[in-house]
DNA sequence: CCAAAAGTGTTCGAATTACACCCATGA
DNA sequence: TCATGGGTGTAATTCGAACACTTTTGG
């Protein structure tokens, strides 16, 4: 059954904020790629593509990332819906950002070869078509935002990792130092992590030690509308 | 010129939460209307529309508020989008939320009678059709984060306005008491009001001093990344 | 033995909370 | 004169910020 006749229909898009982090690299970099069609072809652009007929738009932006990384993300938001109408040279086009937040790592590097898609450092932005600077701005705050109050970075290291791979990610996300004594009073203060016995010793010689989540602990403290405020120093 | 042939064009609407403030009863209302097309014929929906072919988002929510109220609101910001396949029976819609908050006082009351629309006390709100009492839950959300980084509230008050008028509105929009020595501590030391000479002498016999805004110095503190805080106790 | 990274506590100031009594006035 | 709502200050606590030295160990 079709109600509304004889509304204007639109294109609807999904443009996707794909961030990823690189433990090694200890920096936040942006999924970017070169458009393949006009208008703006071979220019920089972020990832999307039209929302389909019997899609919803969470389903779209997944399909999306999907597609370039082989990944399910965990954490992938709606962002913001852009629709000025002279947004998009070539038509009308009415799109939806969602960020996602990955672990670089994970990524079948075979599918990003295909895909012509590119890691690009935050800092480093090359130049990107239409109002997608503006997406990934918005999109960035939002990230920043959402760490504040959900323990989102937890996603993105390896089951083990020590006190300093989890500092080094927070301070990717803000963009700023943390203070190395203020940091870990108050995330081993959460009571949501667990030492390990075991040490890693490539970093240093002396050896960090291993640190594991309590998914249960996280759990529970969500239930009791637990604010997860990382926001030291 | 278009570009992107074949693509799937949508239904896209937009959806606006209207929250209103009247100073007499101290509460936020919400601006409801009882839909006059199908499906849902006769239900209580919140007030949205179609987005023209030419028309941005932002003009499409502002078209719809003038419409209902008369009015242009200072205060009107995107919430989200709503884009699952199923949420609206009549057709597949995607929808973009917006609210706004005005002051119910300032409403052309003419308006409001001709379109069929009503005021309905936040608390008690009736069962709203599709997915509208989440966007309004969200909506909410949205308003109570905003009201902490941006003097929001203001706008709702006539020139004029006492203390405890200011109090009592941002007691309706947290939804929660308010120490009184606190909330004036604060809010008067940060310089943004004037005291004036004149009292309010209607609800009580003592009179209430009659304060004043200062916009140049909200302006100033904004370029200055003020951070508008009035969570207090 | 020394370079390099991990690990650890305390102090200070600011901000937030809790809390109770006096004041002015019209009826 | 009394009921009603307006107005005021202080002490206790919590939270975030700043800050420097010791430990371990492989080379």
């Amino acid at each position: 059954m079709k109600s509304y006749h004889d509304r204007a229909r639109h294109l609807v898009a999904v443009d996707c904020v794909i961030f990823g982090y690189d433990l090694l690299e200890k920096e936040i970099k942006l999924l970017l790629f070169k458009r393949i069609i006009e208008p703006a072809k071979g220019q920089w652009s972020l990832t999307g593509g039209f929302v389909e007929e019997d899609e919803s738009l969470g389903a779209a932006a997944s399909r999306i990332l999907r597609k370039l990384t082989g990944l399910e993300s965990i954490y992938m938001k709606q962002s913001y819906c852009y629709g000025d109408t002279g947004r998009d040279p070539g038509d009308r086009v009415i799109s939806i950002a969602y960020w996602a937040l990955i672990s670089i790592r994970d990524i079948d590097p075979e599918i990003v070869e295909n895909t012509g898609v590119n890691w690009r450092s935050l800092n480093r932005l090359p130049e990107l078509i239409f109002d997608h600077a503006e997406m990934v701005k918005k999109a960035l705050a939002d990230l920043q935002a959402e760490v504040k109050i959900a323990p989102v970075g937890f996603e993105l290291l390896p089951e083990k990792f020590t006190l300093v791979h989890l500092q080094d990610l927070y301070e990717a996300i803000y963009q700023r130092q943390i203070d190395r004594r203020n940091f870990r009073k108050k995330i081993l203060s959460m009571g949501i992590l667990e030492k390990l016995d075991e040490k890693e010793t490539v970093t240093s010689k002396k050896g960090a030690f291993y640190y594991r989540f309590n998914k249960d602990r996280i759990e529970h403290l969500k239930e009791d509308g637990f604010y997860f405020n990382l926001e030291v120093n």
